[in-house]
Parts: C-alpha cells; sequence; structure tokens
DNA sequence: GCCTCGACGTTATACGTAACACCTCGGGGC
DNA sequence: GCCCCGAGGTGTTACGTATAACGTCGAGGC
C-alpha cells in the first residue's frame, strides 16, 4: 500500500478486456454475464471469452455489488463453530449456497463473553439475508432492526419476527429418548440439561417431564451445566453422590454432557450401561468415539443448514417457504441397558 | 425482488444522512469515516452522527470496496470446518482480525470429494490476502497463480512461494512423545499416520523415525487411515491382530485416531493403558473426554490462526513477518503407562 | 490595509460494473 | 422507393463512497 503500488500489473478490468478484444465495455459485460443469449454474436462473444482468459479477467465483486444491489451473500449467526454442530450445519448451507452462486459468511456470535461487535460490520459486505441458530433474545433484536430476511434454526417458532422457521422434532426425539429407557424399565431419571437458556433446550425439558408424566411413576431431578465435557462431569458427579435413591439413568440434552456423564460414572465406580444408562442428543463423531458408544438422538445437522439457505433463497424470489419440522432419529448404541434391578 | 420493492424504505445512503444533516455529502464521510480528525467542528460533527443514527445509516460496503480498492477481508483455506482443530484456527484468526476492523472468510477446500470450485468466487467479495492450512499441491497452484499475498499454515517452508509461514514445532512434539514412551520402557511401536499426504504429517513419520532410530533397539510398523474414528479403529484393529510379537504402544497422528486406536484395542481386549499405550496428537476436546484421558500434544490452535492473521496484515503493510515456529507441549494423561514387561 | 493562514466545508471525481436506450445497417414487404 | 424490423453492437448512466482540490471567511501579523 505504501510503495511498490506502480510496478505491479493492476488488476485488468472489463474495460481492458474490451479494447484488447476491440468491442465495447458493454459487450464484454453482456457476454461474460452471461445472460443475454443471443444478444451478441458467437464469433464476438468467443473472441471477448478467449480476452478475458487470456488477460486473467476477474469480475471486480464490490463494483458489481454495488452495481446490482446485492451480494448474493447470506451470513449464518452461530454460537460456535467449535461445536461440531454448527460446524456441519454450515457445511450444508455453504453446500447449498454454492449451487445457487451464493455465499455464506460466518458470524460466530458472542457466547456470553467478548463483546457483541456489530454482525453487520463482521460480514465485510452487504448482505442479502441472515440465517441465525437459536441466540439471546437481545442479540436477536438487533437482527430484527435490520430489515434484512432473517431465517431463524432450531427457535421458538412463536416469535414471529423472522420470516422463516427451520425446526427440528426435538421434541420427538426427546420423546424417543424417554420411551426407550422407560422400556427398559427405568423409573428414576436425572435429567442432565444444559445451562445455556434457548428455545432448543426448553423444548428438551419440556418433552422430557411430558413424557415421564404421562408414565405416572416415574421421578426426575435436573441439574445444569454449561456446555463442556468437564462440567458435564463435575455436575453428574455431584447429582449421583447425594444420599437418597440413586437414578438409574441420565438423559443429556448434548453429547458433550453426556460424555461427561460417563466420566461422572467411571470416577463413581459406576459401569456405563449395566449400572447407570446414559443417553446424548446430536449424534457428534464424540457418541461413537466414547466406549461404550452413546445411545443419542441423531439431528441432520447439515440439512439444517440446507433447509436454511433454502428458505433463505425462497424469501429472497418472494416464493412461500414450505413449513415442517426435520424429522430427528433416536440411535440406540452401548450406553443404554435395563436397571440393575430389572436385571435378574 | 419483482415486486413490493417501492414500499420499503431503501436503506438511506450518506446522501441522506447529508440532506437531513444540512450538509454536504463529503462532509458526512468526513465526520463517520473518523479519519480526519479536527477536518469538521465538534458541533457539526456531532450533528450528522446524530442524524446518522436517527436514520439507521450503515456504509454500502460494497461502494466503499469499490472506492478503497480493498476490502479488508481475508481467505481462509481450511479442509474442513467439522474437525476442531481448523475451527479453532478459524476462531483465532477471526478474533484477530476483528482487532484491526478485518473480516475472514472460509473456503473449506474439497478434501477429496467434490468438485474443486473456485476459491476466490467463493468469496464474495474481493480479497486482500489468503491463509491457507497445509493441502494438496494442485489447489496450492491456484491460490499462488493469484498474486494476492499467500500465508501457509503449518505447512513446507521450503515452498517459497507464499509471502510467509506459521508452523507449528511439530518435529519437536512428536521428539516429545516419542521420548516419553521410550523412557517408560516401550520399545516396538506402531505408527498409526494419517491417509492424507501433506507437509505436516510427513514431519511426523520423519520425526519419530529420527527419535526411534537413535534409540537403537526400537522397532515400528506404520499403518494409515483416514482422519476417522472408525477408519483409525479398523487400522488398528487389523495390525494389531497380525501374528508376531504385538507393540506396546501406538503413535497416532491425531487424537482422532488414537480414540480409534483405543477402541480397537478394547475390542481386542486390550486395557489401556496397562497392555497398550496409546498417543494422540492435537489435544482436542475428545482427548479428554475418552477414558482414559489421552496423553497427546497440544497444538495451539487459535494461535496459529492468529499468527496466520498477523503475518498477513504485516505482509499487507510492507512490514516484515517475523519466523519462528510455534511450541507445542507434550500433555501427559492416563493413556499411556509403562508396558507390560516392565511392570514387574 | 494588505496578505497570509488556519479552520471549516463544499464541489467534483473516480472506482468497475450492469443494463437501459439508442444507433446502424442490410433485408424484406408492399 | 419507402418504411419497418431485428440482429448486433455502442454510448451513457447510476450505484454509494472517500478524498483531492478548491472556496470562504474571520483573525492576526507587519
Amino acid at each position: 500500500m505504501t510503495s511498490a503500488q506502480q510496478p505491479v500489473p493492476a488488476r485488468p478490468t472489463s474495460r481492458d478486456v474490451a479494447r484488447a478484444a476491440g468491442v465495447s465495455q458493454a459487450t464484454v459485460s453482456l457476454v461474460l454475464g452471461g445472460k443475454w443469449p443471443g444478444r451478441v454474436s458467437e464469433t464476438t462473444a468467443q473472441r471477448v471469452r478467449d480476452t478475458a482468459a487470456e488477460l486473467g479477467y476477474r469480475p471486480n465483486l464490490a463494483a458489481r455489488s454495488l452495481r446490482l444491489g446485492s451480494t448474493r451473500t447470506a451470513l449464518l449467526v452461530v454460537p460456535a463453530l467449535t461445536n461440531e454442530f454448527f460446524a456441519r450445519v454450515y457445511a450444508g448451507a455453504a453446500a447449498l449456497a454454492a449451487e445457487h452462486d451464493f455465499g455464506v459468511v460466518l458470524y460466530p456470535s458472542p457466547d456470553g463473553t467478548g463483546p457483541a461487535r456489530d454482525p453487520f460490520a463482521s460480514a465485510r459486505a452487504a448482505l442479502d439475508g441472515v440465517i441465525a441458530s437459536s441466540m439471546a433474545a437481545d442479540a436477536l433484536g438487533a437482527l430484527h432492526g435490520a430489515d434484512l430476511p432473517l431465517v431463524m434454526l432450531d427457535s421458538d417458532p412463536s416469535d414471529t419476527g423472522p420470516a422463516a422457521h427451520v425446526n427440528l422434532d426435538i421434541a420427538d426425539g426427546m420423546r424417543q429418548v424417554t420411551d426407550h429407557l422407560l422400556g427398559l424399565g427405568h423409573r428414576r431419571f436425572l435429567h442432565l440439561a444444559s445451562a445455556v437458556d434457548t428455545w432448543t433446550f426448553a423444548v428438551r425439558a419440556r418433552a422430557l417431564h411430558d413424557a415421564l408424566g404421562a408414565a405416572g411413576d416415574a421421578t426426575v431431578r435436573t441439574v445444569r451445566a454449561p456446555l463442556d465435557v468437564g462440567a458435564g462431569r463435575e455436575a453428574a458427579e455431584q447429582a449421583l453422590a447425594v444420599a437418597g435413591e440413586r437414578p438409574t439413568a441420565i438423559v443429556c440434552d448434548d453429547d458433550i454432557l453426556a460424555a461427561g456423564a460417563c466420566k461422572a460414572a467411571r470416577r463413581l465406580g459406576l459401569r456405563v450401561p449395566d449400572e447407570l444408562s446414559v443417553t446424548g442428543f446430536d449424534d457428534l463423531a464424540l457418541a461413537t468415539a466414547l466406549e461404550p458408544e452413546l445411545t443419542t438422538v441423531r439431528l441432520p445437522a447439515e440439512q439444517v443448514g440446507e433447509r436454511g439457505m433454502e428458505a433463505l433463497l425462497a424469501v429472497l424470489d418472494g416464493r412461500p417457504v414450505e413449513p415442517g419440522g426435520l424429522p430427528v432419529d433416536l440411535v440406540v448404541r452401548g450406553s443404554t441397558a435395563p436397571p440393575p434391578a430389572a436385571r435378574a
């Protein structure tokens, strides 16, 4: 920037291509734009394309965006990419976006710590829309205020601000988990819940309590912990150490917490699943890395991203967004078994 | 786009703010730009800022980029974000970038599958530079050809094309692992190596063989597997099942492979670490989720991202990039112990 | 009393692209 | 012979911003 600017061959513009090809800049734009077929004779078009390739022409995207007033770029707001679930959501969204010549940029929202920077400054270009996963209400307000098409992922459908919702059938997943454990004979439960206060976790709790309530004779205690193996272990260890009848099954809001629960069990000398059943949620890679492998609920993370992008594209085109939650599946593995009492 | 365009109040421009504040557009730019302090009287400046806030003015980034010829945006090329290591690299790079009013967009490079799209089309804006982690040579060629400042992460320093390298002292990490195991008394090793053919893994292999060669009486077999728990388990299981003297330690290129190795051990009825020691690499969250926890090498992933961004900013400013690899640390946990023979 | 000068603003311009409106020209139709 | 028409191109404009170059005006030096 400071010096050595002159000798560098500046990037060729469409005008350079035009000059070299002996046509006007408008023609170059017509040819390379790809729309307007038949507007330019094939011989001329080919000459333009060849010259462009020869010069290594690359359209200036800033200029194009300015002209078009659109960048074909969406912002994806996620709590943290280090959570495999969201990394997969991104992958799904980015893949579908690419098919439609769209881009996805990320805004890892402040998960408690750090100053809440401006999500729109984080995107380095104008945005056509926003896809956001469930997040704190205040951060959400900022997004609403931006009058951009907004698609919410896995969040409260009664929040009618957004243009569309893409939800997982979380309640059904939790119901499947509970029914599975009840079927095995469990009656005393521990719910190792996320300390994060979002819709997706609230639904888990409600579904669990509903399903257990229907069973009549089941009891459940709840402890909450941050989404972290160590925190999950501590919370589970404390809960299991209290006097009174020990739970025979731990239902976790998340595979990460479930990993913590397994560690807690081992520390207390309880074998999983013989003496204690543990279930997770998400079906991360972690679930099959553990021993025993986790019984958990498979969430189609990539599909969430895809459907989110799909919904955004629909909104931008003025098409209606077909509603409907994404189905989730219980995956039974080695971390669940009948409780000790039921094993003769 | 098709209809209902008119009723929407178009986003205010700097000119709208100027009109409302009773000044010229240039003054608005001067005030909001923040440079040129003292160029405008404080009373006027305040009036402009107030009107801007009132109208909800947001500068058009496309126009700014066009004018400035720069977007303050870097492209980060990584194999896959679902690998926690790269998600952390991104987090580090994005955090430092934000401090310098820079943005980071991602290009998850085709890891074998999928058509290699254009990395520069993936970024939806002009780029000021590229930060790339080690990748296949052909993809790398495309980046070199773009005459953009390029910073390579954890890759062959003898590749002199890039503007700068940010490397981890991988060889030292592997040496620490080997010395630790040799010190415990191990002599028969299995190297569970990554099937990916990049510099960072080549260095691991070389360092391992060098360190073992120095020991004199140690032997090592190598098997390779994709970076995947299941694949790692299969490879390890087959290798452990062969006739002859069984290795007493498995050195893995990666925590994910180490998780596979642990599963293989359990399937074969070998207890870790009593009958078989296992080491990982990376210190992912997975390392402490497993039981026993993995002895592994902690890589400062966030720092890699930070230093990469730092180097890019330096190159852009014409400042020299100070070289030097990032140190890595052996973390001894429960997955390593003396071999059975050494335990009286 | 003239000139200078700094403080404060304004006017004008360019960035590179897309696309509207226009121009040219040869070939029919009548 | 005149007009129309479509094919194939070109001139021109606007997008919103940053900043260089240029007023203007009152205070102060000599």
